[in-house]
RNA sequence: GUUCUCGUAGCUUAAUGGAUAAAGCAUUGGAUUGCGGAUCCAAGGACUGAGGGUUCGACUCCCUCCGAGAACGCCA
């Protein structure tokens, strides 16, 4: 058991039998070990409740200690207990115990960390969701960056997590980008043998131009109206030119998942969902769920929203429904969870009103989870106005500028570090946040940042990997006697090598990697002032500094892999 | 107009209702006859937009105002 959920079920017992209170104890971990490794409020929150038998918090938080103190198999792993005022009880372990913890890290390694809280649940996750025709941009990198870290958060819990993605090959954004191909002074033949990345800026020029003149031009917005059509029916005058452009955008979309990590199960387009989206909702316009008006027939929810148009096709909201009904069939989740930006959390609000008329069992399984903006530094981005940053060309900048630094660095590492520093910058803010891009910082290899992370990992790899050419047999082993020579800057390391596997509850628990970033920082930090005030080989502590070496450097990569981000053996 | 979200140090951001509001960047000053200086140490810098309320305790919850953004019937 976790030492964080045994001090709390012996917390709960303690108190139930002291104020015959029920309660579930709110453990907090320690950051800077100034309140201790663990704490809790419990005696100011339940206080109200004991007020008859206790003058004020503190006494009561006392009768918790002597309480708690009597089980010895509990308290011989904690140094001390202390009361502080108002009311806080903080628990410190003992350094044997944060010794022995290490020592869990080297025989677990990578499964150091591992949860059982999602065992034997099946997750649908439906991440990234770009469309074809379409640049995938710098927000698209930031759903696939939380996406794929969700996923491996949720998979370290013991969950069986099914990626998906969900791409909007029809509609009207496909019959832009089409008048768009069919009108501009671009060709689409000089792009037949031309690279996928230049393949997809046309594309994305057409897109532009097309939704420019959509509306500029009354006329031409009719003419795009009727493309739509067409483009529905497979109509035979657009179809190969359709055919080309999506296989084009999936292709180069194709190598962006593989250069980030992600490797999805099942790709759903709303080409294959727009049919039984529209069975389902027309199916429920007589029980008045829907309702016809104007021709369209709408849902009026918490505000309306048209799901099938007076010209008959499925809406993006028809779509959604006709999705959910096949996801569930091809695999019956536990839970499912879509992951989008949140200017859609209004649209998802209706579909899920609407789900939980028609598929209850479904929407109650069906999480929306939406994370916040990324904005310029000069404003909203758009891929209307062509003001656009998009994903490919953000991942290639962030090589080329470490490429300028460090330039005897490998391909392969590069591609690591650019990728990681990216991905990092996406994730190491609090999801529903908004955040401002700027290029310097996400680039930057300094600070809080991936690269930073890899290069303190790479830099145990080095020092594990000198110590095996200098003395190849070396068998760890923890000796008792070092407890009493243990430096203030290695404690603090085994403190926090302690929370790790709390952390990774909590960033899978509340979809929030951004926890994990922090943490992972803070151990770098420490572990690089430890290396630079004592020297780890060729010291009598020797064998333990290059254990607790190990130890930072299996929680560093685990941590990464975690984040979806790769660990460099060497810089 | 209606609904929702957000205002924290010069900048970008942290903080399940808890203890001295935490970092990075930037700025200033330091550290190398040592295992990777892509490192480390230190300093300055915030009445958490304004004003009320609830609470033993509020960046966090409630109300008002100011400011920013987003979503709102045939786009996705």
């Amino acid at each position: 058991m976790k030492l964080k959920d045994e001090i709390n079920s012996n917390l709960q017992k303690v108190i139930e039998s002291i104020a015959g209170e029920k309660t579930e104890a709110e453990i907090q971990s320690g950051q800077e070990s100034i309140h201790g490794d663990y704490s809790s409020n419990v005696a100011l929150k339940i206080f109200p409740k004991a007020k008859d038998k206790f003058k004020n918090p503190i006494e009561f938080a006392e009768k918790i200690v002597e309480e708690l103190e009597k089980d010895s198999g509990f308290s011989d792993n904690l140094e001390k207990i202390e009361v502080i005022a108002p009311g806080f009880i903080n628990f410190w372990l003992k350094d044997a115990k944060l010794l022995k913890n290490l020592e869990e890290i080297t025989d677990q390694k990578e499964n150091y960390g591992k949860g059982k809280r999602l065992k034997n649940k099946k997750i649908m996750l439906e991440f990234a969701d770009p469309n074809p025709f379409k640049e995938f941009h710098i927000g698209h990198l930031r759903n696939i960056s939380l996406g794929e870290s969700y996923a491996r958060l949720l998979e370290f819990e013991g969950g069986e997590v099914l990626r998906v993605n969900y791409q909007g090959d029809v509609g009207m954004h496909v019959a832009k980008a089409i008048y768009g191909i069919q009108n501009s002074k671009l060709k689409i033949q000089n792009y037949e043998n031309k690279s996928l990345k230049a393949r997809s800026e046309f594309l994305g020029k057409a897109y532009a131009e097309g939704s420019k003149v959509f509306e500029e031009d009354e006329k031409i917005q009719k003419e795009i109206k009727d493309l739509n059509i067409k483009i529905y029916q497979k109509d035979s005058s657009i179809r190969e030119i359709w055919e080309k452009g999506r296989q084009w955008s999936l292709d180069h979309f194709e190598e962006i998942y593989k250069r980030v990590g992600t490797k999805y199960k099942r790709y759903y387009f709303e080409s294959e969902v727009a049919q039984t989206g529209k069975e389902i909702v027309l199916s429920h316009i007589e029980d008045g769920v829907f309702e016809k008006h104007d021709g369209a027939v709408v849902f009026r929810g918490s505000h309306t929203r048209v799901f099938v148009t007076s010209e008959d096709y499925a809406t993006y909201e028809a779509k959604d429904l006709g999705l959910a009904k096949i996801k569930y069939s091809e695999f019956p989740y536990d839970k499912s969870i879509i992951i989008t930006a949140n200017e859609q959390e209004g649209y998802f609000k209706v579909v899920l009103e609407v789900m939980e008329k028609i598929f209850p069992e479904l929407s109650s399984k069906t999480v929306h989870n939406a994370f916040g903006f990324v904005k310029l530094k000069d404003g909203k981005m758009s891929s209307r106005s062509g003001n656009i940053v998009s994903g490919e060309w953000l991942l290639d900048e962030a090589k080329k500028r470490i490429k300028e630094q460090f330039k005897d660095m490998g391909e392969k590492t590069l591609e690591m570090v650019g990728v990681g520093a990216v991905k990092y910058s996406m994730l190491k803010f609090s999801r529903t946040s908004d955040i401002t891009f700027s290029f310097e910082e996400s680039i930057n290899l300094e600070g809080n940042s991936g690269p930073y992370i890899q290069y303190t990992y790479a830099r145990t790899q080095s020092v594990l990997a000198k110590s095996e050419i200098l003395n190849p047999k070396s068998e760890i082993n923890l000796k008792s006697q070092i407890l009493d020579q243990i430096e203030t800057e290695e404690l603090l390391i085994l403190r926090l090598l302690v929370h790790f596997p709390e952390v990774v509850e909590e960033a899978g628990g509340n979809f929030a990697p951004n926890l994990l970033c922090n943490y992972l920082f803070d151990l770098s930090q420490k572990f690089n002032n430890f290396y630079q005030k004592h020297k780890i080989l060729g010291n009598p502590m020797e064998e333990f500094r290059l254990q607790l070496t190990s130890g930072v450097g299996q929680v560093l990569k685990t941590g990464l892999y975690l984040l979806g981000i790769e660990s460099p053996e060497k810089m």
